[in-house]
DNA sequence: CTGAAAGCGCTTACAG
DNA sequence: CTGAAAGCGCTTACAG
């Protein structure tokens, strides 16, 4: 018992656990990794071994296991936020049905930097990474490239590629729906049908153009045309859309279209700031909380993570070939 | 140049790369890992082995080098949630400042289940993790023991513990500062001293206990007494407290301080659903850019996370003996 | 019912 | 300037 068994500074090995239980390591590995019972090692052995790892503090060297497994169960995520509610939401529930299916999440933040997204891709090459959710990527395609050199599964989420699955929120029919609803609800409001604003997103990404569109055709449904001068697109940044905010001068009783909670939270410390105050109404395409209870606020689009993530967990199993888009429903919500 | 080297599934080693490039495993491993300076192997064998590495779409694998290699560089961090203004920004910041300290960031969210957080944190030590951060952990004392067993040094973030080196918020003082705003705004308001309400957070949890003292010595300050009644304190959660303000009814004309947004989320949802409209001010410990612009909201106390994630990478070189608590300052935040 | 041995893909002293 | 070899801590056929 006494000896040389509590070296500090060095945890223990299987070997270690096997000289102390006076056993192998063989037998120690696969009392540990619950494949005992088809080693058919007896309980007795099997106890006392589970009570001298207990006794040791012996955990598992999960490198020299991986390396030695030939499937890892790792699944990576590459995201470019955590501090904004949609992506925060998106890589809690990510790891909670990751775990729920045996397998070892690992996400890892982007912050839309391209640089950032391939480095942090291969970093998850690295790890033995068996499939890899890329989300919100700028360049999507160059990972896909990455991945399908690596052998790895890949799967776009928020922003579709070309060249791997995707699934993405249905952000025509989302923003037409957001943009009916600010239009009737500024009619309602100051009796006048006026074209909306669009507020944030960059003009060249895939869900910009696609809630452009959805707004674009709310417009049409109602004969309006909306003025080229109506926009502000200038990326996904609150300081940049409340400077731009600044010079447009939005005109009272009007309606705005936010995209996005990251521009909405440049408008509404731009609106807050207007004196006198500015009457309008505005919604915004993306969910949160606080946002919701704003008394200009009609409503916002939610993105239902749970399902995305669902159509992902399936893109995973089923493996397609070619680069599918899924495209999952939106919910409205208001709090009136 | 043709032949075995594409095996598809099989990802290369250095081994193949060395076959090919006509060379030495040892030789691949130095000029991959950047040390074939100090190995003074030719540039030109550099050369053609970084190209052959290229070509073979190369990717390092990190299990069997942690393996061999005697440092993990791994810092490992486990945090409640990732949907929260609060956490998002410390784990966001966190991979930041890892990153730029030559680290390797490993997060986990571990919802504010005891028995997840002690999981997570095992996976830590089988990570092979030189350091693990431990975020608002609900029994941080048990983590403690098992990183002290491993040899793993640990911290604690955001909630204090008695066996580990502790960073917190200064709880007293935020609060004191916070109740002293409310209490003169709701005084300019409503023209009366009252005693405030405290919503929201655990009775038990150190962070709560700190806050309500602040709040219970600002009111002494100016001889006011509150009363048992003025307290909700049933955890941290947006519907019980929703439900639990139903049942209290808050008058017209009170002044509220609001522990945590979490808290703050049922509080306000409650404070939309009254009819009529009930006038009061509150105040709330934590910040979020939306909830900063509610009309009756008198300002935000926030955390300030740079700094006390500086003052855990601070601990993590210093090694410090004992427990000691670190109080970082928060920063009041009002918009008027 | 159990153990000895090979080997996962690296890194690093060591010997030229 | 370069390579052969040992060994990191496991898992898993294989042989009793």
């Amino acid at each position: 018992m006494a000896g040389d068994e509590d070296i500090p500074g060095k945890r223990p090995t299987i070997y270690d656990l096997a000289r102390i239980a006076g056993t192998s390591a063989s037998a120690v590995s696969s009392v540990l990794s619950g494949t005992w019972k088809k080693r058919r090692i007896s309980a007795q052995l099997a106890e006392r071994i589970s009570r001298v790892a207990e006794e040791q503090g012996y955990s598992l060297n999960l490198q020299a296991s991986l390396l030695r497994r030939e499937r890892s169960r790792i699944i990576g995520m590459i995201i470019p936020k955590y501090d904004n509610r949609y992506f925060g939401a998106i890589a809690e529930q990510f790891e909670a049905m990751a775990r729920a299916r045996g397998l070892f999440p690992v996400i890892t933040c982007t912050r839309r930097e391209p640089e950032l997204e391939y480095e942090a891709a291969r970093q998850m090459m690295s790890y033995q990474a068996e499939c890899l959710i890329v989300t919100g990527a700028t360049d999507p395609d160059r990972i896909a490239e990455l991945c399908a050199a690596t052998g790895v599964r890949a799967i776009n989420l928020d922003l579709p590629g070309t060249r791997m699955p995707s699934v993405v929120s249905d952000n025509f029919a989302g923003a037409q729906e957001l943009t009916r609803v600010i239009l009737s609800r500024t009619h309602e409001a100051f009796g006048r049908r006026a074209p909306l604003y669009f507020i944030g997103g960059r003009p060249q990404d895939h869900n910009t153009r696609e809630r452009r569109r959805g707004f674009m055709s709310a417009h049409a449904e109602i004969g309006l045309r909306v003025p080229d001068g109506n926009s502000i697109v200038r990326g996904y940044s609150a300081d940049k859309t409340a400077a731009a905010l600044a010079e447009l001068g939005i005109p009272h009783g009007s309606g705005v279209f936010v995209n996005s909670t990251i521009a909405l939270e440049g408008f509404v410390r731009w609106l807050r700031a207007q004196s006198p105050p500015l009457e309008l109404r505005f919604g915004c395409f993306d969910w949160d909380p606080f946002a919701a209870v704003h008394p200009q606020n009609v409503g916002m689009m939610q993105q239902d993570v749970g399902a995305m993530l669902s159509r992902v967990f399936e893109f995973i199993q089923s493996a397609p070939n070619g680069a599918p888009t899924v495209e999952v429903p939106c919910r409205f919500r208001a709090l009136d």
